[in-house]
RNA sequence: GCCGCCUUAGCUCAGUCGGUCAGAGCGACGCACUCGUAAUGCGUAGGUCAUCGGUUCGAUUCCGAUAGGCGGCUCCA
């Protein structure tokens, strides 16, 4: 039971003024002395709210505390870093003028209105003053105002002026509530820790750490752009980006992830090992890929065409380019037209590239009177599309202006469609496994402000899709109103190797275009039906796969999808005839070998496979000759000597057919 | 599209506060070496310093535009 009168913190075993008086910081806190850095108490959940470990506790309050390692105590220590970087900003810039500062996944940032970007050297004497103030153990103490008191403190700051006049408002997950989300308006003061003088203040919701000594490990990352509250119709503001952690272990930690992720980078990592281009000449978002990639490219979509001839599927081809009409049926030119690139005249007619292949596949559909036994139809196509993404988003392969999905548009009965959803789920969960992604997570998104058709359809569609998502037992989260502007839509995502999540496969159900473009069905009883049709991209993208699977693997593709499979390194020039000979035995497998016959020595040729990630190294010498033998080296560097080549070209054959990763 | 930064040989980069300033490593090519698990040695070729325009006696260097790239914002049907 809780006591009238004290704090969060005494009730906790912490006391936050301890530090904030500078006697001595380590007592208070670690006083359980072999406490893990995490854990350390800096807030308070009191019956349920996230509160001050100075908050005063009414009897009977639920008091739970909040470790400063936990999801809750990362977002508070980031946030109280936005403060310190604000105060330092505004000390060394005083012409700043201050946006908002919220804790964000793995940071913060903070917004500020300066008469100049910030460069770069500019970040690092930030960090140098936050490092001072940090040092000195300022106190964050929370004090509540009326809205004009608030609004005669901040005179000097128009955009806090603005989100006072908007208190409440924002949603209580927007980035803008932590400035403004509660009940009752507050500042936080910054206090020097000797003379208790007020160093800088902030609008602030809170809670925050006791003091700013308690931020062990923080680094300012990067800076740039940011519209005032997310639109371009808003002034554009200077945003710097930091990072904040329990301990300089877990901040080092997720450095060297970044650096794990550039080292990944799709970009980089395609031009080293000769994969794709984007070709100046050829325009921006435009990919080529080279022989190389082309090998992998082929294998992952003969493998889709296979798995979708198992599962029923047509396979259709369409056209790149068509008349405005078809796009003004579809309704893309009323919605979407901002998205395609710009119209081709010809013979007086208006053509577009398509930014979707749905119409055409609705035309092969309409070609003839279909009938209810003809459905399900799945008709499926790698048809490239065009958008005219603009010019500051493109970014390699994974947002691209020309691309090809693996899409499929199946037309079905009304009784159909929960099975038809229900199957395809499992479809795509069972694809993705098979490229060795293993961690999936769906959103279902819902009715967007910007929409076509009648509210019970959408309706109708959401209820569908979330049945079938009850029933896969995948986890997903409902994002709403960010469905597509014909259709509400299951995404899926997946996990990669470093944890980073990619939006893949989409599923939509629409109700729309059936009707637009007129299409039926002829139903058991003679009448003619209305079908249903849902659109469906596994891959999403190919190119998009591809740059994911790249940088999910480093690179390190395993065998069945790699370039080059096996790379034969003789000792010397005379084994070469001999590795030739095992080569052509692989070669009969369809495994894809190359032997390195040029004038490198041989640990030169080693590096060179290494380098470009080839499975399977067979290094043959006078050894493996007289035996009839080769050796292997891995991609991991481990070696198995003198195998014999029926051997080797049996492990070889079955890592590619079963498509073992090594 | 908006803000900032960037573009020097195939790649990674050095360099010029405007005047012998076209440099290195890797790669490519040639010659020698014939080698047991991540770089053999020597030599050769290769760049109108992204493009176009301006300032200047003189521009790769300063200014502007364009193209492409990078980091953010917005967007991602």
């Amino acid at each position: 039971m809780t006591e009238a009168g004290t704090t969060a913190g005494a009730l906790l075993g912490s006391s936050p003024g301890d530090s904030a008086t500078g006697n001595d910081s380590a007592t208070g806190n670690d006083s359980a002395g072999s406490e893990a850095p995490g854990s350390k108490v800096i807030a308070a959940r009191v019956n349920g709210s996230p509160r001050d470990l100075a908050h005063v506790l009414e009897d009977g309050d639920e008091v739970e505390p909040i470790g400063i390692g936990s999801a809750d105590g990362r977002a508070i220590l980031r946030h109280s870093t936005a403060h310190v970087m604000a105060q330092a900003v505004q000390e060394l810039f005083p012409e700043a003028r201050l946006g908002i500062g919220p804790p964000v996944e793995n940071g913060f940032y903070y917004d500020f209105d300066v008469p100049a970007p910030f460069e770069p050297g500019d970040l690092k004497k930030i960090e140098a003053r936050m490092r001072q103030i940090v040092k000195q153990g300022q106190r964050f103490e929370r004090r509540v105002v009326t809205e004009d008191e608030a609004r005669k403190e901040l005179a000097a700051e128009p955009y806090k002026q603005e989100l006072i006049g908007i208190k409440g408002a924002p949603a209580a997950d927007s980035e803008e509530s932590v400035e403004v989300g509660g009940a009752e308006l507050t500042i936080y003061d910054n206090l020097d820790p000797k003379t208790g003088d007020v160093e800088w203040k902030d609008l602030c919701r809170g809670p925050h750490l006791p003091a700013t000594r308690d931020i062990p490990a923080f680094k300012l990352m990067r800076s740039g752009g940011a519209y005032w509250r997310g639109s371009e119709k808003n002034p554009q503001l200077q945003r710097i980006y930091g990072t904040a952690w329990e301990s300089r272990d877990e901040q080092d930690k997720y450095l060297k992830m970044l650096e794990e992720a550039e080292r990944r980078d799709h970009r980089k990592l395609g031009a080293e090992l000769d994969l794709f281009s984007f070709p100046a000449e050829i325009g921006s978002g435009l990919p080529v890929f080279h022989p190389k990639g082309g090998i992998v490219r082929r294998e992952m979509e003969a493998y889709s065409r296979r798995r979708h001839e198992e599962a029923g599927y047509e396979f259709v081809n369409t056209p790149h380019l068509t008349k405005a009409e078809l796009f003004e049926t579809s309704g893309h030119l009323g919605f979407y037209k901002d998205g395609m690139f710009p119209p081709l005249e010809m013979d007086g007619a208006e053509y577009y590239a398509k930014p979707m292949n749905c119409p055409m596949h609705v035309l092969i559909y309409r070609s003839r009177g279909r009938s209810y036994r003809e459905l399900p139809l799945r008709l499926f196509e790698f048809g490239t599309v065009y958008r005219y993404e603009k010019s500051g988003v493109v970014h390699g392969l994974t947002r691209a202006r020309g691309f090809t999905q693996d899409d499929s548009h199946i037309f079905c009965t009304p009784e159909q469609l929960p099975g038809e959803l229900a199957s395809l789920l499992e479809f795509v969960v069972g694809l993705l496994r098979d490229f060795g992604l293993t961690d999936f997570e769906a959103e279902l998104s819902t009715r967007p402000p910007k929409y076509v058709g009648e509210l019970e359809e959408w309706a109708a569609a959401e209820a569908a899709l979330k049945h079938a998502l009850d029933a896969s037992g995948l986890p997903y989260v409902v994002a709403e109103g960010e469905g597509a502007f014909y259709a509400p839509k299951i995404d899926v995502h997946v996990k990669d190797a470093i944890g980073r999540r990619w939006q893949l496969s989409t599923l939509q159900v629409d109700f729309q275009e059936p009707g637009r473009f007129g299409i039926e069905y002829q139903a058991a009883d003679g009448s003619r039906q209305r079908p249903y049709m849902i659109h469906r991209a596994l891959f999403g993208s190919i190119e998009r796969f591809f740059g994911i699977l790249l940088e999910h693997y480093a690179g390190a593709f395993p065998p069945w999808l790699a370039p080059v499979q096996v790379t034969g390194i003789p000792i010397a020039d005379a084994h070469v005839p001999y590795l030739r000979k095992v080569a052509s035995r692989l070669a009969e497998q369809r495994i894809r070998v190359e032997v390195d016959d040029s004038d490198d020595r041989m640990q030169k040729k080693i590096r060179n496979a290494q380098r470009q990630k080839v499975p399977f190294m067979l290094i043959a010498g006078d050894d493996d000759v007289a035996a009839g033998a080769v050796s292997f080296r891995y991609r991991d560097g481990s070696q198995k000597n003198g195998v014999p080549a029926a051997d080797a070209v049996a492990e070889i054959v079955t890592a590619v057919r079963d498509r073992l990763q090594v």
